[in-house]
DNA sequence: GAAAAGAAGAGTCGTGGACC
DNA sequence: GGTCCACGACTCTTCTTTTC
């Protein structure tokens, strides 16, 4: 059996291309089933590429495994199912790339090209894997590759929390590395690949995760080695085997690109004016430099942005495996609470690329937040309170209300924070409200205050959005959000949310009703607008003002249908079915 | 006693992904 | 591009609690 194995492998791996860099992605995941990790796992397989990916300690077993694994999107997939709640291997590889061969399996490794191991946290399982290991190592002389969580460390520099009870499983590893000839390929990055507890008191970390191969692998490999990647969403860090090493490669200027984004900054074309002077050769390339630097300057690259996060965090990391100080905890966990929910803002707005929910606009409230924790609320009186209000709080969230329909929920709790305001209250001391939220937010003249209602106050900008783009059909804007979103039809803009509507589009579909009743049509030669169910002549459609039933043959007639060149309207084609105030409202047309 | 906040539960909606 | 599905988030309703 062994025999058969190892000259399945030697064939193989005659096949690896040497110059090919073979990257694999290790990782132990402590669950895979939250949609966190599955955004954690793109980004790594985004920026890393690797082919084959190793996901370890997966937790999730049965149907959801399938449905979890098509979601990352290998195409070649093996499993290790887990042992209860424990354990679960997964071997994901893009099979158009390269076909992996399932040599040997076992709970705690997967065989192919390469070794994926989970070693087990008890230790008399561990036995287990070590003698099955060896038992493979003693027979093998062509190149292989072990790499996983080994769940041991060889020495005491290894571990970040001392404990010398530790000496003894350490130098055991240590031993077996050197019994079966194996090497380690070492690593860049942070020093630990395991850390638990985020107080720097009970904080424990280790070098867990590693590579080995044998000399075989390490003569036909010579430059590969691992790089330990940022830890997030697991107690692990994914750790990246190359049999191409990681060197910097030299980076050149990149090419002139023109960005469709730049058309819709207001200072455009205010710049090509500025940079365009006069035609000459070098006019374009001036031009190309000019628009690369303001580019920078008013745009905001968010890919960038996120791989300067990742390397931000990473060296907070490596800091903090030398016992850096306790202020970069703090530090580390805002740059990943950064990474996690904030993908980027764009002229001060959130861009939303996620499922919008309250934690998108989190950030509207916890400005908010700021500014009354500056305000001493008992030393203002009633009517220096409403101004304020009306005059600072109000005004907050109203710049990412006019592109973003706000979720009721976050629209509820500014309106709560407004409320506490206003009656004396703080976040911790609740006072009695004297008089309802309904009539505060009353107009003056109603006998209220005059204070903005959240909800009332992002439908009013919704549907202003959506009047400015009936009466600017041609910006780019309204264009993009007619072209993708309005039906074909005649006349009318149709307010229909149809498929995956963005944001934006949504809160404008929410308040079409009102705008709807606000639109009405310029009939110009009458060929795009329906006589009896638009809006042209009168407030409502014709045929709701009628006097008598439309025949339904009728009711899809156009109003050039009824008008006759030289001549004028067709009065006996639909005088008996309107009345004398319609006719005489469409004759003042 | 009045008004709002808070809690709990039921029902609805929205999203991402799969599929055609 | 449209439809369907599963699941989580949100909304609504009702009742209780809080605060003066």
């Amino acid at each position: 059996m062994v025999m058969r194995i190892i000259l399945r492998l030697f064939f193989i791996l005659l096949l690896m291309d040497t110059h090919m860099d073979f990257r694999i992605l290790i990782w132990n995941t402590q669950g895979t089933g939250s949609r966190e990790f599955l955004h954690t796992l793109r980004e790594h397989l985004r920026i890393q590429r690797p082919m084959v990916v190793a996901l370890l300690e997966t937790h999730v077993s049965g149907r959801k495994t399938e449905k979890i694994c098509r979601r990352i999107g290998f195409s070649g997939r093996f499993r290790v199912e887990t042992q209860g709640f424990q354990g679960g291997i997964w071997l994901l590889w893009m099979e158009e790339k390269l076909h992996l061969h399932i040599l040997d399996v076992h709970a705690q490794f997967i065989t192919a090209e390469f070794t994926a191991i989970y070693a087990s946290p008890h230790l008399s399982f561990r036995e287990v894997l070590w003698n099955k290991l060896e038992e493979h190592a003693s027979n093998v002389n062509i190149p292989w590759l072990l790499a996983g969580d080994f769940n041991e460390t060889r020495n005491l520099d290894e571990r970040g929390h001392g404990g010398h009870d530790m000496a003894q499983p350490c130098t055991r590893f240590s031993n077996w590395i050197e019994n079966n000839a194996l090497l380690d390929l070492g690593f860049s990055g942070p020093k630990f690949t395991w850390a638990r507890a985020q107080n720097p008191e009970t904080k424990k970390s280790a070098r867990l995760d590693r590579a080995l191969c044998n000399l075989e692998w390490r003569a036909r490999f010579p430059e590969g080695g691992v790089r330990h990647l940022v830890r997030n969403q697991s107690d692990h860090a994914p750790i990246l085997v190359s049999t191409k090493g990681f060197t910097t490669r030299p980076i050149g200027p990149k090419p002139f690109r023109f960005q469709a984004a730049w058309l819709l900054h207001q200072g455009f074309d205010e710049e090509i004016c500025h940079a365009w002077r006069y035609a000459s050769e070098s006019a374009l390339c001036d031009l190309a430099e000019h628009l690369m630097v303001w580019n920078e300057e008013k745009f905001e690259n968010l890919f960038q942005r996120r791989r300067l996060l990742w390397c931000r965090i990473e060296g907070i990391q490596n800091r903090l495996a030398k016992g850096g100080p306790r202020y970069l905890l703090k530090l580390k966990r805002k740059l990943r609470g950064q990474l996690d929910e904030d993908l980027g803002m764009y002229l001060g707005v959130s861009t939303l690329s996620q499922r919008v929910n309250k934690k998108t606009f989190r950030y509207v409230v916890e400005r908010l937040e700021k500014r009354l924790a500056g305000w001493r609320t008992k030393c203002l009186s009633l009517a220096g309170r409403v101004t304020l209000i009306n005059s600072t709080l109000t005004t907050i969230p109203t710049y990412v209300m006019q592109t973003c329909r706000l979720p009721r929920g976050t629209c509820d709790e500014i309106n709560r924070k407004i409320q506490r305001f206003l009656w004396a209250g703080t976040s911790t001391e609740r006072k009695p409200h004297l008089v309802a939220w309904a009539t505060v937010t009353r107009p003056l003249r109603e006998g209220g205050l005059g204070i903005n209602s959240m909800r009332e106050l992002n439908s009013a900008y919704m549907a202003k959005l959506g009047w400015r783009m009936v009466l600017e059909p041609k910006a780019l804007w309204a264009k993009v959000l007619k072209q993708k979103y309005c039906k074909e039809g005649i006349g009318y803009y149709h307010f229909s949310p149809g498929c995956k509507p963005s944001n934006a589009w949504k809160g404008i579909c929410e308040v079409s009703p009102i705008l709807q009743r606000a639109i009405m049509l310029s009939i110009g030669d009458g060929r795009n607008t329906l006589f009896w169910s638009h809006r042209w002549a009168t407030r409502r459609p014709i045929i709701e003002a009628g006097d008598n039933l439309v025949p339904t043959e009728d009711q899809k007639k156009l109003v050039a249908d009824y008008w006759q060149p030289g001549v004028g309207w067709k009065w006996k084609d639909f005088t008996s079915f309107v009345s004398r105030e319609v006719q005489e409202q469409i004759t003042s047309i």
